[in-house]
DNA sequence: ATTAATTATGCAACCGGTTGCATTGAAGGA
DNA sequence: TCCTTCAATGCAACCGGTTGCATAATTAAT
């Protein structure tokens, strides 16, 4: 009873499946009288088309797909990850697509995960997060002729690169403004390990520290140490601070060094004299023992300008937008 | 270039595509030596077959959905709930499956997201929060005979709803014997406005916590006001207390209703006197302001056991085992 | 060496749709 | 009235696989 298929449809309006296809469809080029009858017809039954087969026959999926690192710390394990997704979701669903959401196992003994939806087009469209997105991944995208966009600034300018992602610089430079309007001027920058520091978003947020401190006046001072602890011992010793004295405010790149500052003051009380500021915003942060400054990154916003640019690449517009930046506000 | 089909690798080889087809889906009755040619003929030409066409052929997608409430605040609103979704994904991937995940956008003048996902047949089995299953979504489950799972434990007891869930009588249980460990005696359980504790898991916390204060000859007392602020009033008041006391803990039954506690306690210094509990594990417990005790619920293991229970479903396995009950432990 | 049994492969239909082209039928023009 | 034009519909091929059945090739048995 489930089964119904087209030609059902066809025999019981007396028409060929022809003319209730080209009713699906919105064909013009049917009579009014044929046309109410097949869709009476159709709603009496209840027949809904077969998306294989429809895919098939268009060569399309009418899916996108969400391709991340399986040990990405920075997809799924960051609790703010959601939101982007809703972002994406809400896009996906004005369009009438579906979301295929995936992480990329590595491939023991067969295709990763990745290579499988590439090849197998599985999806018409493909989001990825930066770290996805190695030499290998872009030739396998670019010979199958799969759209996609980046969530995350890449640092491969290659052809058909395009990404969406936070302006980090000025996120950075809004907060350290902010600081500064509290009177603060011995602020500090901490910036994790080196390995961390690599990574672009950190780089740009020490770039709009930088900027702002140096317009001001006021020395930028960053925490180099090869490891955090490292940089905690040392800033307990006060060598990160001014002259020996301890910052009047420190910004933390990422809520991991957020957290490490925290945890590390369970042992230095002294620093809770000291202004702590982020770039996400935990809901619970107003729970925190340690009041903390952060700036508001529209993660939504994010993801509906991915999924946006990644549906004008699918529809073949005239004129894709490149890589987007989000601007971002001060909250608290 | 990347348009290859299984007759190129038929005429390629000299076969039919039938005798490719049969290599692919590793059919005994091929001759080694042709078998190794073709074998040899895919891989030289990189090919991977088309998913979709297969799909239409097998009459099965290869892929597992997922469908929750759009606003479900339970689901994707929750912190925690991507690690859930990482113990599907990986059974999905033992399985060669695919993971769609969508959020049932409610219908705009056309059909829900769930109707589409069930009527398209666009999965071979669906997983979806208890609160997606409504009796119409039910019936259009029975009629295309899919297979699904519920995440969260169902009250609606019809044939072949199976659910997963933790065992949330066994987790209040445990937390309040920690309370008593402890050394309290006068605990309470603030369970949250009136249509909030009648929600299933919401009972059985309070019958877990019931069932071991009575135990323990100690007396249950439930914050049962009909709004939380009502509730936290009351409270203020001693009220929810022994004998106009204070109590010596509070289980919260939500992390929501913990973080009411902790917002009101800014104005009501002596709550720090009182121990809070309740059954999420924020890594940002710790951080805390208050220490908060609480059970671990191992979310992974509920979405591996959920997958691996649809995988039986959609295999139809002989004794596909009925509702699955998650264990917790202690933690701090 | 001849026939029977078995294995390997080809043929063609099928899964459920879409679409270019041919055909029918009705309306318009001379 | 006959011919042209165009809208409405049917026919059949196609999308890229799978599979039952028939046939060819090989091996075993007599």
């Amino acid at each position: 009873m489930s089964k119904l298929t087209i030609q059902n449809i066809a025999d019981l309006a007396g028409v060929n499946k022809a003319t209730v296809s080209r009713v699906l469809n919105g064909n013009t080029n049917i009579s009014e009288k044929t046309r109410l009858k097949i869709e009476k017809i159709m709603k009496e039954h209840n027949y809904v088309p077969n998306s294989i087969a429809r895919g098939l026959a268009f060569n399309k999926t009418f899916t996108v797909g969400f391709c991340f690192d399986y040990t990405d710390k920075k997809a799924f394990a960051n609790p703010f990850f959601y939101k982007v997704l809703q972002g994406i979701e809400d896009v996906i669903y004005d369009n009438e697509y579906l979301f295929l959401m995936m992480s990329d196992h590595d491939k023991k003994g067969g295709k990763s995960t990745f290579e499988r939806i590439v090849e197998e087009h599985r999806v018409d469209g493909l989001l990825l997060p930066d770290t996805l997105l190695n030499q290998a991944n872009y030739d396998l995208l670019m010979k199958h002729e799969m759209p996609f966009v980046i969530i995350g600034e890449h640092s491969l300018r290659q052809e058909g690169v395009r990404w969406v992602d936070v302006d980090n610089v000025q996120a950075a430079a809004i907060l350290t403004e902010r600081l500064i309007a509290l009177g603060h001027r011995s602020i500090v920058m901490y910036a994790g390990a080196a390995e961390v520091r690599r990574d672009k978003f950190i780089a740009d947020r020490m770039e709009g520290y930088k900027a702002v401190m140096e317009q001001r006046g006021l020395e930028a001072r960053i925490m180099e140490q090869a490891d955090s602890l490292g940089a905690l011992k040392a800033f307990e010793g006060g060598e990160a601070g001014d002259g020996g004295q301890n910052p009047e405010a420190v910004i933390c790149c990422t809520h991991e060094l957020l957290f490490e500052m925290l945890d590390w003051e369970h042992g230095n009380p002294m620093l809770k004299e000291i202004s702590l500021a982020t770039f996400d915003n935990y809901p619970m942060f107003r729970h925190l023992k340690h009041p903390v400054h952060y700036v508001e990154i529209d993660l939504e916003m994010m993801g509906k300008q991915a999924a946006g640019l990644l549906f004008s690449l699918i529809n073949k517009e005239a004129d894709p937008a490149q890589s987007i930046r989000i601007p971002t506000s001060i909250v608290n």
